[in-house]
DNA sequence: GTATTAGTTGCGACAATTTGCAATAACCAA
DNA sequence: TTGGTTATTGCAAATTGTCGCAACTAATAC
């Protein structure tokens, strides 16, 4: 997934934020690594090109791109939590507990269950993104066999 | 929520693993301690008992009953993780992100739901335990406010 | 270009959780 | 009851993520 840097750079400042930088190389750096990013593999990235730059500030830039929906968290089987570039659209993921894969869904799927829990509990589910965690295809296969 | 010693010791002895002291009072710690308890509460309260018991035993523990499906983990606004001991109906929960409160969801709500998945995507959702993240009603007429 | 000022960063300390490994002890069989 | 096997524990060190604060610097105005 890539990202219009202008576009950004323009929200951001709009928004009384500062482009960084550090800003910058973290956001480059995760769109370079893909989807389901984890910290410390942005860390290593942004390390080589500046070695100064933190472990805390590669942490809080994550929080705060989150934050400015530029960037959205994806919880991970193992409970930790990787980043990807937010498209237009929220997707959502089934996460499988054995092997790690990722199955992308629609947003689609979650909006009539949202709807059900915003009128029967009162109660609005973030549209940001939702893992499901469980078992697919082959490693149902695989443990049955 | 309480729990059958017998039933379970006997369960773990059939898959080959031990019953060991640390892991009754772990057990019973996390069944005294009620809903969404969290690892240092656990801790605690078993130290109390068996000071020299280890934190890393607590957290092992922890992990290991949730994969015998004794125990249930549940995810918090905040991202950590607190357990519970596991009903025969598995349940979930809508945490809210603004005050942490929790509102149960039978699992009847989420049984069309995985049946789709399963159907469409030939992927099995963990029956065990499901968090959604939003707002509940009081925090939203605030934000609105 | 220069000064102002408030958002950001880096550092170091801290808290939370995981892991490797040697010692221990639960379970089973005899 | 005793002994052997091996799952489990405790310790300490390594990872992972957070926080407070002083120094820095991007954005704006002059």
């Amino acid at each position: 997934m890539s990202h219009n840097t202008a576009e950004i750079n323009r929200r951001l400042r709009e928004a009384g934020y500062r482009v960084t930088p550090q800003r910058q190389l973290i956001l480059d750096a995760v769109c370079e690594l893909g989807k389901h990013v984890v910290p410390d593999a942005v860390y290593e990235v942004v390390r080589r090109k500046t070695p100064s730059l933190s472990r805390a500030t590669v942490y809080r830039t994550l929080h705060f791109l989150t934050e400015q929906r530029i960037l959205a968290m994806v919880q991970m089987a193992d409970g930790r939590v990787a980043y990807e570039v937010a498209g237009p659209e929220p997707h959502h993921h089934l996460v499988c507990r054995t092997c790690d894969s990722f199955l992308e869904l629609p947003h689609s799927v979650l909006r009539t269950f949202r709807q059900r829990m915003d009128s029967q509990y009162d109660f609005e589910i973030d549209v940001s993104h939702v893992s499901f965690f469980g078992h697919c295809t082959d490693c149902r296969d695989a443990a049955g066999a």
